[in-house]
DNA sequence: TCTATTTGGTTGCATTTTGAAACTTAATTG
DNA sequence: CAATTAAGTTTCAAAATGCAACCAAATAGA
């Protein structure tokens, strides 16, 4: 998403701030992980499939739009886990809304 | 978004079925223009600045999906107009749900 | 203490998707 | 029947994605 003429800065448009963050493949995948439980980062990578450098930069870019926070855990190896800010939480009602809109309107 | 690992094959995953049809940066934005009115091809193009081959893409998905409908409208020159469906109608609490999470937490 | 192991990443490269601009096609108006 | 209009297509460059191999920090165990 490249050009963006005025009605759509994101400055103005809800919508167009929502999708620069919200809108790819792997980010729901991912916050729905982190609802049903996962936190560190072989979690998600294991339960989604998703490609380690992408999930690197997933993550990145949601813990630096405050959805998720990093902390670290002392364990053995590197050890950090992720978990939703109070942010990240209050994506659980629109979740909702996504999983029971898919189930009742995208048969598979 | 290539590997799908069991849990999240499309035919057993709500938001996995969702992001392959929602999850992009243009979809959201072409679904609110026409929320707003927009219903031709110039339409959509013009007002969210994306590039014609990729919402001829868009459009297409979109359509085999069942959330918008083309229909033949006779004008001067090819003569196409995208409405939505009572699928793509029944979009619009999620899209006020995003509208209303975006502006709460993705300040500007 | 020294080594092996366990994460959580990076890097390099091939493949896919996106974007911009120019071009094409179909229909219609004058 | 020519000019116009709208909806695409095509071409090619640039960016994003995916995979596999590699690296690095920290602890556990000997």
């Amino acid at each position: 998403m490249k050009k963006q003429p005025p009605s759509y800065k994101p400055e103005t448009c809800p919508v167009s701030r929502f999708v620069a963050i919200l809108g790819d493949d792997w980010s729901w995948l991912i916050i729905r992980e982190a609802f049903r439980g996962a936190s560190k980062f072989s979690d998600f990578q294991k339960s989604t499939g998703i490609a380690k450098n992408i999930l690197t930069d997933r993550m990145k870019k949601l813990t630096e739009h405050g959805i998720f926070e990093r902390r670290d855990v002392g364990a053995t190896g590197p050890r950090f886990e992720y978990f939703l800010s109070e942010k990240g939480k209050s994506l659980e009602p629109l979740l909702r809304n996504i999983i029971g809109w898919s189930r009742e309107n995208l048969n598979h």
